[in-house]
RNA sequence: GCGCCCUUAGCUCAGAUGGAUAGAGCAACAGCCUUCUAAGCUGUGGGUCGGUGGUUCGAGUCCACCAGGGCGCGCCA
């Protein structure tokens, strides 16, 4: 199939646009002083009863004051037009003046076609039309292992990327090193401490604080196999007589290059683990050196929007210690946020908002027609500042959306968990995953809205139980294949030109309407970046299929395979064959394995 | 004190951009295995959508105020 056929193809098995475009073309017909905007709020979706058809719409409603007339005359008149209608079999008006759309069922039925036809890519769209989108996440400083706090970002994140990849943006996935500034510094240090111990020092924490600007830092456990390699690399030579703290003029640049480089390797490893893969990691360090910052600060000077003032004490909290100081300012407040945000310490060095200000021109120096950067919760008063300096720098108020994960709890049975094995103050993503999975770890964090906070829990996620949607899902999808070897090894394979007309039980139509709506759920996740609508898409087409499935165990003439009917075994193969697509195609998305068997 | 997020069944959560009688799962109760996987399915009960006003043909959804929970609040990143 050449590429427009796949493009022509898609637009007419994506039922619902198909019919939407019908409508409105009946509409303008009838009424053809309609404004745009007010077609553009008519919807076209599946019917939530099956007493109200295959699909309604609130067209009639929708226009009905720019028509100045009642919905219910204008939802009769354009009930009747639709004879002769390939799609539309019957339409009625309902309610306060919905029109409830009884397909031919032939129209509906023609889906499964489509889907065996397309195969993964059915559900594809255009909604991005190929623009450029970078999306950044996790993005955790490389001062620690990643622990689940991080992890909620990673997944929404990464499912997020490869949705706006099936909707037809082009995607980069991008990793911000926050390898520059103070927290860097302290893992130097600490690094330092482990590497003095690694030789031999006995320098206890409390010992070693005192000699450490801004104090001690990063105690955990993970940084004594950097020391341990600091000295397998150096031996004694970073180090003052007698294993003593040495001029940092000697060590430092070592010691924070060696640390930064070793624990991104463990990023890199658990994200890794986790089935994250970034294609670009981008250096706030190498930024700042080459002079980014001063760029970008010197961009907005030249708009006048940098000014030397002094801000108002914040009120109520933290007001004792406040006192007034002259600061280089952003005029943050002409572009929507409250306040003018500083860029430079009172010591003349940026602030870590200038820099970031400079990466994200950076990214749309290297082509991002769109930024989306998933933030944690506790990011959120940050959203606004940064939006205003995107939108001072490109003139464009959405070039930047912010999409921020509230806080996860974990649980195991009920109970919350605190306590790392390794770590000890928090959980690891490691630890995480290799106690329930990585399947399970990413499935259960976007089942739920990233704008919310959520329970993990680790023995609800490795359940074996349709409670647990990871199962479920897996579950319905390696009873399809277990269909599929079934009927291969009876010689039928799934063919899209397949007769589908004995397709008319109703758990038969419900699972078809089902697949109808994958290209809309896609459509519609992707432009609100809501990824835990595929996730509950995929529960909802799984409860279809186990459904359908039991049928057959009621009555033998509802099975699948039905050695003596080929005809509607075809049909059923085929329907079975686009269930399995469709689920692989939206696991794909979220990046959890599809499972041909489970014994 | 200010800003942002959240509040839906006993519990965990959906609710497709303002639509019809607000939906799942768990828990409770009652059924379904000689069968392509019972790790599943079917049914029953369970609700003042935190509260009060407002906007309109229509509000869980939008606006205002209030209550409760979370996050944050000038040289941390």
């Amino acid at each position: 199939m050449t590429k427009p056929d796949i493009a022509a193809a898609r637009r007419e098995e994506n039922i619902f646009a198909a019919l939407r475009e019908e409508i409105i073309a009946a509409l303008v017909g009838q009424l053809p002083d309609l404004p745009a905007e007010t077609l553009a709020r008519i919807d076209v979706g599946p019917a939530r009863e099956a007493a109200h058809g295959d699909a309604t719409t609130n067209a009639a409603m929708v226009v009905a004051k720019a028509a100045r007339a009642a919905p219910q005359a204008i939802a009769a008149r354009l009930a009747g037009a639709f004879d002769g209608s390939a799609l539309i079999a019957r339409a009625e008006v309902a309610g306060p003046g919905f029109i409830n759309l009884h397909l031919h069922a032939d129209a509906l039925r023609a889906v499964v076609g489509a889907v065996l036809r397309l195969g993964e890519a059915y559900g594809d769209c255009d909604l991005g039309q190929a623009r450029a989108v970078n999306v950044e996440y996790v993005s955790a400083n490389p001062t620690g292992p990643m622990h689940v706090g991080h992890c909620r970002g990673a997944v929404v994140g990464d499912v997020l990327a490869n949705l706006l990849g099936k909707a037809g943006f082009v995607v980069t996935k991008e990793y911000y090193i926050n390898d520059a500034g103070a927290q860097v510094a302290a893992l130097a240090w600490a690094s330092y401490w482990r590497y003095l111990q690694a030789l031999g020092a006995d320098l206890s924490a409390e010992d070693f604080d005192p000699q450490v600007p801004g104090g001690l830092q990063y105690q955990g456990d993970y940084l004594v196999a950097v020391g341990q390699t600091l000295a397998d690399a150096h031996g004694a030579s970073l180090a003052g007589p007698g294993v003593s703290v040495a001029d940092p003029a000697v060590w430092f640049d070592i010691v924070r290059e060696h640390a930064i480089a070793r624990l991104m390797q463990g990023v890199r490893e658990d994200l890794d683990l986790l089935g994250v893969r970034h294609d670009v990691f981008s250096s706030e360090r190498a930024l700042v050196e080459a002079g980014a910052a001063d760029a970008a600060i010197g961009r907005l000077e030249a708009a006048g929007l940098i000014y030397e003032g002094v801000l108002e004490p914040p009120r109520g909290k933290l007001a004792e210690d406040w006192e007034p100081r002259a600061q280089t300012l952003f005029r943050a407040t002409g572009f929507g946020d409250d306040v003018d945000r500083p860029l430079r310490k009172s010591d003349g060095s940026n602030t870590y908002f200038a820099n970031d200000i400079a990466y994200h021109n950076d990214k749309m120096a290297r082509g991002a027609a769109l930024m989306i950067d998933v933030w944690g919760a506790d990011h959120g008063g940050y959203v606004s500042r940064m939006q205003a300096a995107v939108r001072a720098l490109s003139g464009e108020p959405g070039r930047l959306e912010v999409v921020l994960c509230q806080i996860v709890h974990v649980l195991r049975e009920g109970v919350p968990v605190r306590m790392s094995k390794r770590a000890g103050s928090f959980i690891t993503l490691r630890d995480m995953i290799e106690e329930v999975g990585r399947d399970a770890v990413r499935f259960t964090m976007v089942t739920r809205k990233s704008d919310a906070q959520m329970e993990f829990d680790l023995a609800a996620a490795v359940a074996q139980t349709k409670d647990n949607p990871v199962f479920y899902v897996q579950y319905a999808h390696a009873r399809c294949r277990s269909v599929l070897r079934a009927a291969a090894a009876a010689g039928v394979v799934a063919d899209a030109g397949a007769q589908l007309g004995s397709l008319a039980a109703e758990p038969e139509l419900a699972v078809v309407r089902r697949l109808a709506s994958w290209p809309r759920t896609v459509e519609g996740a992707a432009a609100a970046r809501e990824p835990h609508r595929i996730a509950f898409y995929l529960y909802d087409l799984a409860s279809d299929f186990h459904a359908l499935w039991n049928r057959g165990r009621d009555e033998a003439t509802m099975r699948f395979l039905q050695a003596d009917h080929p005809t509607e075994t075809a049909a059923r193969v085929a329907l079975v064959e686009a269930v399995a697509t469709v689920i692989r195609s939206g696991l794909a998305v979220l990046g959890v394995a599809p499972v041909e068997e489970m014994r």
